[in-house]
RNA sequence: GGCGGCGUGGCCGAGUGGCUUAGGCAAGGGCCUGCAAAGCCCUGUACGCGGGUUCGAUUCCCGCCGCCGCCUCCA
């Protein structure tokens, strides 16, 4: 079976055919940058980037652009509060998202356009827009005219007449109908000057939708293959942009997808919600490696509530991942093999991680069986293997090693091993007390002594 | 009001009209070990409720209950 995708636009699983033979092309609505990111932000990267992983694995050249919103309504009002300039606030908070994808393990965009560096495409798309009778400008803004585009509301299955009219009083008298969004927004005499970019139909900021459609165009060409997001960005965001891009006269994105909430004591994690969890603060509790496995380990369109009792869950099924390819990598050349063929079914199947994990997970079985009874050919193969799924998944513990570490590694390893050599000389005479006082001291700093049949290993206990 | 999703064994989390089981975590028993740890073997009542379709439904249909999302900024 070849690589199916859940779209969202036609809600069925379609095989995945791209616009260009062996390339794939994505674009991911990335974050706005008003506040620092919490979990359910990386979720969403963190799907994209496995996603992202698998088409390479499987031989496309990807281009994967992700894009930062770096103006917007609350990072003017939040910047304000803070008595900082808002370009200052935003970059701020994009490289806070920007540590937070890579300590998550999430390979860094083709391309991560910001919204403000795009102010002359917008306009383009904007004229483009109005000469063909789609938007209009009126006092200062300018507007989509929903009623001009027929298929408006088919990504999201709305009726025009069924849907709510937009809240924005402000602009409701300038409005030919209540349910029109704005391209762009006039400048305002509370906002900061340099929030303001000179066009046709006056000085202005831009409006979220617009900026998508002009950066993935700019980007990936006028048609493109996927168009990735969370469920929330569904309706308005996601409909606009093909409203926008389409009206327009460009093909737009050929496949949706759209990645299900993380939520916290039920509800939708959410900066106005004020439930979040903080990338930054989760990493001090658990490594980032199994905090990846956990948000990776769930279907990307499933719900997840998240719990502390099922993130040490999936910390412990990673350390056993691990265990085994420490042990594995002792006896035998550690490099990567081919995948299982149950693990590559279930990727292809709409990134069915789950399933591919129960692979995984069987293969180390079988790797674990092979190494206890010394069938190195087996554990050959099942080492192999396992290197290449956590590899795909972005799980591979030779990638998590920092670099600080293995500069240490040597040095840590020459003196636990004398350590270890005093304990093993204390077994050998049958003092086991002191024995056991070594391993419980290594133990209290970080060091787990194990014995095997090939004597004494030790490791560092996961923090 | 419109659109959509969910409810699975102690916990997390897949999936399917019946076939042998998702997988992980935790628990109990066993093997191994000086003791541990790790690993291996074995064990456990699961599919919200009520109808219907069917030879047979957790899986399809209808109703109900409960929870959630979008329709307004939001991954």
């Amino acid at each position: 079976m070849a690589l199916h995708l859940y779209d969202s636009a036609t809600r069925s699983l379609r095989l995945f055919e791209p616009l260009e033979p062996a390339t794939a092309s994505i674009y991911l609505c990335g974050a706005t940058v008003q506040a620092p990111p919490h979990i359910g932000h990386i979720r969403s990267g963190l799907n994209f980037d496995i996603l992202r992983r698998w088409l390479t694995h499987s031989g496309y050249a990807v281009t994967f652009i992700r894009n930062v919103t770096d103006i917007d309504d609350k990072i003017l009002r939040k910047s304000a509060e803070a008595g900082i300039s808002w370009w200052a606030w935003s970059a701020l908070n994009e490289r806070a998202f920007s540590w937070a994808y890579d300590v998550l393990g999430c390979l860094r965009p083709t391309y991560e356009p910001r919204a403000t560096g795009h102010i002359t495409e917008m306009i383009e798309l904007m004229q483009r827009l109005i000469d063909s009778g789609h938007a209009y400008a009126a006092g200062g803004d300018v507007y989509f005219d929903v009623r001009s585009f027929a298929a408006y509301g088919s990504l999201s299955r709305q009726k025009l007449d069924a849907m709510n009219p937009a809240a924005d009083v402000e602009g409701e008298t300038r409005k030919r109908d209540p349910r029109d969004f704005a391209l762009w927004k006039r400048d305002k005499p509370d906002e900061p000057a340099t929030a303001s970019w000179p066009t046709p139909w006056g000085p202005g900021r831009p409006g979220w939708h617009l900026e998508c459609s002009a950066m993935a165009t700019k980007y990936l060409g006028t048609s493109f293959d996927i168009h990735g997001g969370g469920l929330d960005l569904v309706f308005p965001h996601h409909e606009n942009e093909i409203a926008q891009s389409v009206a327009a006269g460009d093909g737009f994105a050929r496949y949706w997808m759209h990645n299900a909430w993380l939520t916290v004591g039920g509800e939708k994690m959410s900066k106005s919600l004020g439930n979040s969890l903080l990338v930054s603060e989760i990493v001090q509790r658990w490594r980032p490696v199994e905090v990846r496995y956990y948000l990776g380990a769930a279907h990307y369109r499933s719900h997840v509530e998240f719990s502390e009792t099922a993130l040490d869950e999936a910390a412990a099924a990673y350390r056993g991942i691990e265990g085994f390819l420490e042990r594995a990598s002792r006896l035998v050349e550690a490099e990567k093999g081919p995948l299982c063929s149950a693990f590559v079914e279930a990727m292809d199947d709409d990134l069915s991680v789950p399933a591919a994990l129960a692979a995984l997970h069987g293969v180390v079985h079988e790797g674990n069986t092979a190494l206890a009874e010394g069938r190195l050919d087996a554990l050959r193969g099942a080492l192999g293997a396992v290197l290449a799924m956590t590899d795909v998944l972005g799980l591979n513990p030779q990638h998590w090693q920092s670099a600080a570490a293995a500069d240490l590694i040597d040095t840590v390893d020459a003196l636990v091993g004398i350590v270890v050599e005093q304990r093993t000389a204390a077994r050998a005479r049958k003092d086991y007390a002191a024995a056991d006082g070594i391993r419980d001291r290594l133990s209290a700093a970080g060091v787990l002594v194990e014995d095997t049949a090939d004597g004494p290993h030790w490791t560092l206990k996961g923090t």
